[in-house]
RNA sequence: UGGGUUAUGGUGUAAAGGUAGCACAACAGAUUUUGAUUCUGUUUGUCUAGGUUCGAAUCCUAGUAACCCAACCA
């Protein structure tokens, strides 16, 4: 490794900041708010904020942006930390906007007391009507020069609940024909009478994002505070607030999210994907979540290297899903097991071997020495894939056909003797016979074969379910194209074979661990899985050569 | 005649005035008891127009395009 990997803009700022001795150490934070699942988008943003202080000195908060208590639930805190653990992260501390409320509470007065906020009184339609537009400047609330004293009257008594919802806010006294919106004498708290997860009923105010994120930030001495380019506009209001309070700076730095084709990355169509029943909840295996990608068979260290080498910056962009299937499979190929199963199944009988008898047979686990053999049991009559076999067998085709020779993996070669077909014209059967001298490991035959095919024992075979998983949307950025983004989910992402046949070992399969089964992709036991009736995802396929000489004719 | 942000192959990302590189994808070939893996090779790019310079993705000028901002959401 003689090439440095070079650095992003955040890592270059971090080590001018560390250079120039401003700090000493770093301090980030993983914010979320509570109110959904953790996405793709939000691995990103956990794998930089967590990896910045596993590259430099210092600690990273997992901090909950709990100031909207009518969206935010105790499960989803749960839930999000389950998914920092997962993916590799641990936080140094635990902590809540909630936890300051108090203090956040205490600013506002220190705020109004220096003549820097007010109380309205006005509707929310009058708020919007005044505030002007992004090419119209805004005109002043009539609410605007209230007292000092009056103001610190009528907020405590918001306080203490003497208002209903709505009929008040506190608001920073900025400058209403401000070119930034956000500095049109922005909103900082808003009544609620509503239970709160955390501090129950003990507030009816509640601080809004920009009175509570860059706060909590300052208490928490964040140096480097790290979040999406549609906050850039919020800078100057996050400057602003720490500059009148006198609190200690932390700095925001935005990012560019990052976009993954053929799905969607935003709570809120997420959301509607779950509560319309288009998939059968946050962790169904098809979404975008952390928790549906785990559910799936992704493995954490693949998705650290995803997050990695998409890097960051500030561009807009819609990375190919195909570099994440890249990175799994790379984990994958190393670590996963290998398995025989067949998914659709159709009867070889190998005609010359005896009825009755059955041989143990052994397989390598994968191609490390490491990954140890297994035996499997070999017999007369056999599961192989019908898509093994061409009655009339196209060009290239080196699998199974009439007259042919294939290897069955870590068993004999044989040659096909003939076929039954149904009345229907479909083939019901395959015989074949097995050439004594070719079992694997000992084959002195010198007989040269093209295809090596995968098999299980039929008297052997554990039943199983299995699903299969395509991507979500048919197109590869749903949000753009014309029309409802659910328009162009792909009617075909789920199929489920009821039965597929696997090798023996597999019934007893324990969650959380993955398998290739051979030439046909990587899979993993689902959450519904049980030894009495094996349920498998399909994570991902392998690359597969064949498929596209097919679509090359 | 609002403000802000961003433009490098199909995609993502480097190059801090000096050979446009890396990865994915695509394509071609070698190896293979997984048509997998592995290995080798190939194609494709600096938003536009001017300018400065021996030399520009990089500096200057003028354009163009995309995205964000008018929630008592974060």
């Amino acid at each position: 490794m003689s090439e440095e990997k070079s650095l992003n803009f955040l890592e270059e700022i971090i080590e001018a900041d560390l250079a120039a001795g401003k700090y000493k150490s770093i301090v980030t934070r993983f914010p979320p708010e509570p109110n959904g699942y953790l996405h793709m988008g939000h691995a990103t943003s956990i794998c930089l904020n967590f990896g910045l202080t596993k590259k430099y000195p210092g600690y990273t908060n997992l901090r909950f942006d709990d100031t909207n208590p009518v969206t935010e639930e105790t499960e989803y805190v749960d839930s999000i930390k389950e998914d920092i653990k997962w993916l590799g992260f641990d936080w140094k501390n635990e902590l809540y906007a909630s936890d300051y409320f108090e203090e956040l509470y205490q600013y506002a007065i220190t705020l109004i007391n220096k003549g820097l906020a007010y109380v309205d009184d006005s509707t929310a339609e009058e708020i919007a009507t005044l505030k002007g537009t992004p090419t119209e400047p805004g005109k002043d609330s009539s609410y605007r020069n209230r007292s000092i004293a009056e103001n610190l009257d009528l907020f405590t008594r918001m306080k203490n609940g003497e208002f209903a919802d709505g009929s008040r806010t506190l608001r920073a006294k900025i400058d209403m024909a401000h070119t930034n919106m956000l500095m049109r004498d922005p909103l900082i708290y808003r009544i609620k009478h509503a239970h709160h997860h955390r501090t129950g009923d003990t507030w009816c105010i509640y601080p809004m994002y920009d009175f509570a994120h860059g706060q909590s930030d300052s208490l928490e001495q964040i140096t480097h505070s790290i979040c999406t380019l549609e906050f850039v506009p919020h800078r100057e209001l996050y400057d602003w607030l720490i500059e009148k309070l006198e609190i200690f700076p932390s700095h925001q730095y935005e990012f560019a999210r990052r976009n993954l084709s053929y799905t969607v990355m935003s709570k809120r169509k997420l959301l509607q994907l779950v509560n319309e029943k288009h998939v059968q909840g946050w962790d169904d295996p098809r979404m975008p979540t952390i928790s549906g990608m785990r559910r799936r068979g992704f493995t954490a260290e693949s998705i650290r290297n995803f997050c990695d080498k998409i890097g960051i910056a500030k561009r807009e962009n819609l990375t190919d899903f195909s570099l994440l299937e890249f990175c799994l499979r790379e984990d994958l190929n190393h670590t996963a097991h290998r398995a025989m199963a067949v998914l659709d199944p159709i009867k070889l009988v190998i005609t010359n071997y005896e009825a009755g008898t059955t041989e143990e047979l052994t397989s390598e686990n994968g191609p490390l020495e490491t990954m140890g053999t297994r035996l499997l049991p070999f017999s007369k009559e056999l599961w192989i894939e019908r898509e093994d076999f061409m009655e009339v067998p196209a060009k290239k085709w080196f699998r199974l056909a009439p007259g042919a020779m294939v290897r069955l993996k870590s068993a004999y070669i044989i040659k096909c003797e003939g076929f039954t077909k149904d009345e229907n014209g479909q083939i019901t059967e395959i015989q074949a016979s097995y050439i004594p001298g070719t079992k694997s490991g000992g084959d002195e035959s010198g007989i040269q074969v093209k295809g090596t095919i995968h098999w299980v024992s039929a008297a052997h075979a554990v039943r199983a379910e299995i699903r299969l998983y395509d991507r979500l949307f048919k197109v590869e950025d749903p949000s753009s194209e014309e029309g409802d983004f659910k328009d162009y989910i792909n009617p075909d992402s789920l199929q489920v074979i009821k039965e597929a046949y696997l090798e023996p070992a597999l019934q007893h399969a324990p969650m959380g661990s993955r398998y290739q089964f051979i030439r046909k992709g990587y899979f993993c036991p689902d959450k519904d899985s049980s030894p009495e009736k094996p349920v498998f995802n399909r994570t991902v396929t392998l690359k597969d050569a064949w498929i596209k000489e097919v679509k090359k004719n």
